[in-house]
DNA sequence: TACTATGTATAAAT
DNA sequence: ATTTATACATAGTA
């Protein structure tokens, strides 16, 4: 059908000719099925425009209607990419939820608000943790998932909405939980925490959380 | 050129008889700027209209790619609104960020793993904290910020990406700072925590952050 | 809430 | 990265 297509003899450089005039020289925007993306390259490719779009959406959601957005991605390799600042965010979101946030209940308390290598006991890192402690400390931090959700939804009522596009609550857990495994796997494989609990214990926290 | 363009007397009242033929009942989507929506009922619409074209293009990016999203946002009237499972974002973000949790390093650390009313000391609510330990924990959830990003930034390299509309940078600051004082103020309001010093301490922890 | 017309994001191709 | 054509989001209105 294409106008004039060439009939061998007579006009055979139309080609040419229908790229002056029309030249429509793409398909242009498709529509694609909300699925999967299984090529590597394509799927790069939107996640970064997509996550560019997203992140532009919130900025612009955030100056029009003086809202304080953050969000925190982690891409299927592992990565994190976050808009807004988001330990502000995490530490809004926890001064919002009164919990204990203790996160390292063992160790010697004696020394109370003494100092280590200069350091507050509350100011050390996790790294500083003996593997003896490790799992006390992983309970704690399980316990601090489930407390911050309780707390959330006791605060709830009128103050807290929770919203999942209803379509995709299903695929999402999914992937979380595909992601969260993953990542976790991750950071075993290097070997941070090197604690063999550590993602048995993550697994049940999360699968928890799939209905 | 509108097929049949009625010719009345010579070609003079067009835009009537224009609007006759075809009656353009709105004006469509009209460009905007994007800067701060004064009027209140305005900014809701658009709040919640742009809300759900943020969270829809999330779960979008989330099944394609198969990321792990999760957005959290404080309206300006103080509600939270979720997308993702926060809590286990926030978790995940700890997790990937090891830092000391604990936030109230005063009281007696004498009864270690003691259970008081059946709960291990470190479930306990921040609402149990006595008045005069306020200030230490209030201190610790300030350098809970600080540890945070510090561990972030480190972490950071290849695996840590932040992103920011560069244009809305300062505006971000600016509204993060404003929102996360009526929030506490708020907070204070409810008298929740009581505690006079607490938003001064908040004050510094955020208005460093605005350069 | 639902509708239109138009602005904006983006799939595909370069 | 840039371009183009099209799908999708949404400002203003009813």
């Amino acid at each position: 059908m294409e106008d004039g297509e060439p009939s061998s003899t007579a006009c055979l450089p139309l080609k040419e000719e229908k790229l002056q005039q029309n030249p429509k020289t793409t398909k242009g925007r498709q529509k694609i099925e909300i699925k999967q993306i299984n090529e590597e390259s394509k799927r790069q490719v939107t996640f970064s425009k997509r996550r560019t779009g997203l992140f532009k959406k919130a900025a612009e959601l955030s100056v029009l209607c003086g809202a304080q957005i953050g969000i925190i991605t982690f891409s299927r390799r592992g990565r994190i990419y976050t808009f807004g600042n988001a330990d502000a965010l995490v530490e809004n979101y926890l001064r919002r939820t009164p919990v204990m946030l203790r996160s390292h209940p063992g160790g010697d308390m004696a020394n109370e608000g003494e100092e280590v290598d200069g350091l507050k006991w509350w100011e050390k890192t996790v790294e500083s943790v003996p593997e003896e402690e490790m799992e006390e400390y992983i309970t704690a931090l399980s316990g601090l998932r489930d407390k911050l959700w309780t707390r959330i939804c006791q605060l709830g009522g009128d103050r807290m909405i929770q919203m999942n596009a209803p379509v995709f609550q299903n695929q999402m857990a999914e992937i979380e939980w595909k992601l969260t495994d993953e990542n976790l796997t991750v950071r075993n494989d290097q070997g941070q925490l090197g604690n063999d609990g550590y993602l048995d214990i993550a697994a049940g926290t999360f699968l928890s959380q799939i209905r």
